[in-house]
DNA sequence: AACTATTTATAAGA
DNA sequence: TTCTTATAAATAGTT
């Protein structure tokens, strides 16, 4: 298109070389654009000159729009590399704190210690036995525990025993005294409305 | 260029649209390699269409060329994303075994167990025990294994000093039984030439 | 997917 | 560069 037709190869002149690129990198940003709003397409459109000069289209807020300006950037790749070798280190310092954690697991429950000498045995033996010491003072505190709790429930049932022969002894002298149905009418008493013994300590 | 004049906006015809994306989309396509081939230009072309196809062009062996390559590639933006989602899950994996890992070292050394209920806490004194029981019977082992050490040596030294106090008596017959030098020799002789003493069970 | 009338892009020239 | 313009190429509407 044009006074005369062209053959698609290198053009050696290269004033004529720049003018023609010049005309034709227009052109294929108009497309661009053209076949964007047209047809509502995302298009990217990338050109590096022979003098490394770029030109760039986006077409706007695309999803890639960003990550292509991205690769446009001279940087772009090894920003990309520099990330992946970032989590790879990640990966690779988490999974060796992992193994670690894992030995030394291991060596707590006793497996794989066949090799282990002198200072680190003795040093295995020293946790296991600050683990035992707390896990026996744990338990003793929760025995504790239980046992003040059973003495409350204790106390809570004398009281309760002794409003209810206080309870019985009042009705000796009221009507209905000798109706069983009224009798039983304390124990449908929900528990919390019973009075309010100490209730601290529980669990 | 058509047989009439079109306005550049969204053309509202799917099939319409749809045709003239595919004959445009070819259309940017030849210019780019034109551009390319005359210009001797780098040229990177990405179309997505409405659809979520993809196409794209790509000048050959220019230096950006494998990075747009990548996100030419149809699923080569999902392909990054989806690495680096599977590098992130891959270290979330690892950074929970890591707690659990944690957790279950503190327990065993005894911290954070103030929350702990029954069933755990026996389930960790049970652990203990067996890290405790496996953890005696190593040291026995290397008890046993040095004291045979010890009583090896102690036979070797019997040995050594019966040899030596025959060697003496039978000297006293020889030249030179007198020579204080010569009776000193034997304690010269290196270890290992003085016999050999059962050496089995030397670690 | 082909055709073709027209529009558009652009090669060459200024 | 930019403008001009003859002509090649692209493509809108049609089949």
């Amino acid at each position: 298109m044009g006074r005369g037709k062209i053959e698609i190869k290198r053009i050696e002149n290269s004033t004529n070389r720049q003018v023609t690129y010049s005309k034709r990198r227009n052109g294929i940003i108009k497309k661009a654009t053209e076949i964007n709003v047209l047809c509502d397409s995302m298009v990217s459109v990338v050109i590096f000159a022979n003098n490394g000069k770029m030109h760039a289209y986006n077409s706007p807020s695309t999803p890639v729009e960003d990550i292509l300006e991205k690769y446009q950037n001279i940087s772009g790749k090894r920003l990309w590399d520099a990330k992946h070798e970032e989590l790879k280190n990640e990966i690779d310092r988490i999974k060796k704190e992992n193994d670690d954690m894992r030995v030394e697991l291991r060596h707590l429950n006793g497996e794989d210690i066949a090799s282990l000498q002198y200072p680190d045995l003795s040093r295995l033996e020293q946790a296991l036995d600050i683990g035992i010491a707390r896990n026996n003072d744990r338990q003793m505190e929760i025995y504790k525990m239980h046992e003040k709790n059973t003495t409350m429930l204790q106390e809570e049932n004398n009281q309760l025993e002794y409003m209810l022969h206080k309870q019985e002894n009042e009705m000796m002298d009221w009507p209905g005294r000798n109706n069983p149905e009224e009798r039983d009418y304390l124990y449908q008493i929900p528990y919390g409305f019973r009075g309010q013994p100490n209730q601290q300590g529980r669990v």
